[in-house]
DNA sequence: GCCGTTTTCGGCCCGACTGTTTTCAGTCG
């Protein structure tokens, strides 16, 4: 079983646990060891039979190393079993509800053997709940709310995970003699944030006539389905264990291109795209782009001739959403999108002197290995307590050993000291200015939840924003992708006064978090906002994130221009908004 | 559960906020 299997394993035990009130600390340390499990660069499996390896791994002790070792036998693990004969596997779902926690899972599960999403739904609508300690109107409305939201999120996938599932698929595929090119299209391919279902074309000398039959029976065999939904004469539809469904195309090669352009889309785009076909005497299928009249075939291969074909310059996957990029392209003035070699320096990251995982000097090397010129160690401060955030004092220790390492890398690459300060309740900032006056960059940042209308969530906002020595507007919509909603403000109004001010925005690359998405930060440039991409990396492993990050920018047809970080180290800064 | 070694037992990140209370439990990060 592969690392990431196993720490669901481990976390969905620790869930498990956390319902049943179990020690505190025994739950944390199922999730310590699932984390350690999952940023292992080490297969699990393949060193499993040796339980002193296993221990070798912190978090890891001599009951852990026996769970794993029980996973990769039977699959599963005892105590989790154990727990699932007292609980429900539902309840692991309610407790991604906003709002819901483990007390108010069990206190369901007690009261009225609620055990699932659905359950609970109907639990709420025969006002159940109103008997219950602590359930008054607006805990229930939230409930409400927050199940609407999941049923709305639930059934897409993050882009990052749907990566993952599309590259183990097309290791597999590509073992099969004459399965030569193998792409994802669909939503994945245009850089969406999250995906419904993941589209895999394949094309080469197998998926000729009379050899497809085998390489479809080959893909039917992939060992990770769990459900085979369909399998025809050049398709194959499954299903994986999470729910993803995968519907693979194999295609002869000269349809590869009509077929690469009919299934990325959009629906929107391609229905345009059709037409405008249709108006010069085209149809265009899967297949092919041939004549109306006499049905012959004029373009197939690639996407670029079928797009030439129509009198248009080959569009950018995620640009196809109808946006005005056929127009563009009519016209030849499609933009020259920002690319991810564009991006010089990623400056918000985090280090274990938090709640990250590596050394300044490490997250310092991996930057300089992805080719940055420059980086910023932007840590917590106190406000986050269970980060470990740092007080005036540490943080100005901190920015002192950050300048340290700086030395230390020999000028091969700039290291900024900033800080990601939290925004209080009365929209101040926790650190003092004269601590502020210190750090080359100041991200202002909403974490705690604040259940308030908008305006005065707005006006917290807009007065940290205010602060003189804020220079970078993190986490801007603080939104979760797939977990709860954004925190409700006005964020044109925001923008606007961010762009007054010289505040820049950020743009979080991280699949879950991509706080600002295609529209809003189309928005921002409307406004004049500065943007800054970054990824917010708590391990030198999160920095490659910024690719999911780069889609979003170009999704929003962003050029380099319009990004800060793709300036040089001292323009970058020069941009910034001056200190006072 | 793990860890450390003043090693076999005690410590293990905690403050802000909300909604429901009338002093605090639950959730979040």
């Amino acid at each position: 079983m592969d690392n990431r299997s196993i720490a669901q394993l481990l976390f969905e035990t620790a869930d498990l646990l956390e319902i049943s009130a179990a020690d505190p600390f025994r739950i944390r340390s199922y999730r310590r060891a699932a984390e350690a499990v999952e940023s292992s660069t080490i297969q699990l499996s393949e060193i499993a039979h040796d339980a002193k390896k296993l221990q070798e791994i912190p978090g890891i002790g001599k009951s852990m190393a026996a769970n794993i070792q029980d996973i990769e036998k039977t699959g599963t693990l005892p105590l989790r079993e154990e727990l699932l004969t007292k609980y429900r596997p539902g309840m692991l779902d309610l407790l991604r509800l906003p709002g819901m926690g483990p007390k108010s899972v069990a206190l369901f599960w007690e009261a009225l053997q609620v055990s699932s999403i659905a359950e609970l739904e109907t639990a709420i609508a025969e006002g159940k709940l109103a008997s219950l300690p602590r359930m008054g109107t607006k805990q229930i409305e939230k409930l409400r709310k927050g199940i609407e939201d999941y049923k709305k999120n639930s059934g897409r996938f993050l882009i990052d995970d749907a990566e993952i599932a599309a590259e183990k698929l097309i290791a597999y595929l590509r073992a099969f003699d004459g399965m030569d090119v193998i792409t994802p299209a669909g939503s994945l391919r245009r850089g969406r944030e999250t995906v419904g279902d993941l589209d895999i074309l394949v094309t080469g000398r197998a998926c000729t006539e009379g050899k497809v039959q085998s390489a479809v029976e080959y893909t039917a065999a992939y060992p990770l389905i769990v459900d085979l939904i369909a399998k025809g004469q050049n398709k194959v539809s499954f299903r994986l264990r999470g729910g993803l469904q995968i519907d693979v195309r194999l295609l002869p090669e000269n349809s590869y291109g009509a077929a690469l352009q009919y299934f990325t889309g959009s629906k929107m785009h391609n229905v345009a795209i059709r037409q405008r076909a249709l108006k010069r005497g085209y149809t265009l299928s899967e297949y092919s782009l041939a004549r109306v009249d006499d049905g012959s075939f004029v373009a197939g291969a690639t996407e670029e001739e079928i797009y030439a074909a129509l009198g248009l310059d080959w569009i950018p996957p995620e640009l196809r959403e109808n946006n005005g990029e056929i127009e563009a392209a009519e016209q030849h003035r499609l933009p020259a999108l920002i690319e991810l070699k564009d991006i010089r320096g990623d400056v918000h990251m985090h280090t274990n002197v938090t709640d990250g995982k590596n050394t300044i000097r490490e997250m310092a090397e991996a930057a300089l290995a992805r080719g940055y010129e420059y980086l910023a160690i932007t840590d917590h401060t106190k406000n986050l307590a269970m980060t470990f955030g740092l007080d005036d004092e540490r943080t100005i220790e901190h920015a002192r050993h950050i300048r340290e390492v700086e030395k230390e890398m020999g000028g091969r690459i700039r290291i900024f000291a900033g800080m990601e300060v939290d925004i209080l309740a009365n929209g101040q900032l926790d650190l003092a200015d004269e601590t502020l006056a210190q750090l080359d960059v100041v991200i202002v940042s909403v974490h705690s939840l604040f259940n308030m209308p908008e305006e005065e969530m707005t006006a917290r906002i807009l007065r940290a924003v205010e602060n003189p020595y804020t220079r970078i507007l993190g986490h801007a919509t603080g939104r979760l992708l797939l977990r709860r909603e954004a925190y409700k403000l006005n964020l044109p109004q925001i923008l606007r006064r961010c762009a007054e001010l010289g505040v820049a925005v950020e743009h979080n690359a991280y699949p879950d978090r991509l706080d600002l998405c295609d529209r809003d930060l189309r928005l921002a440039r409307e406004l004049g906002c500065k943007i800054v991409i970054n990824t917010d990396s708590h391990h030198t492993s999160h920095m490659e994130k910024i690719r999911y990050g780069v889609s979003q920018l170009r999704r929003a047809w962003l050029t380099r221009n319009d990004v800060l970080n793709t300036r040089p180290a001292n323009d970058f800064l020069a941009a910034l908004r001056p200190k006072p």
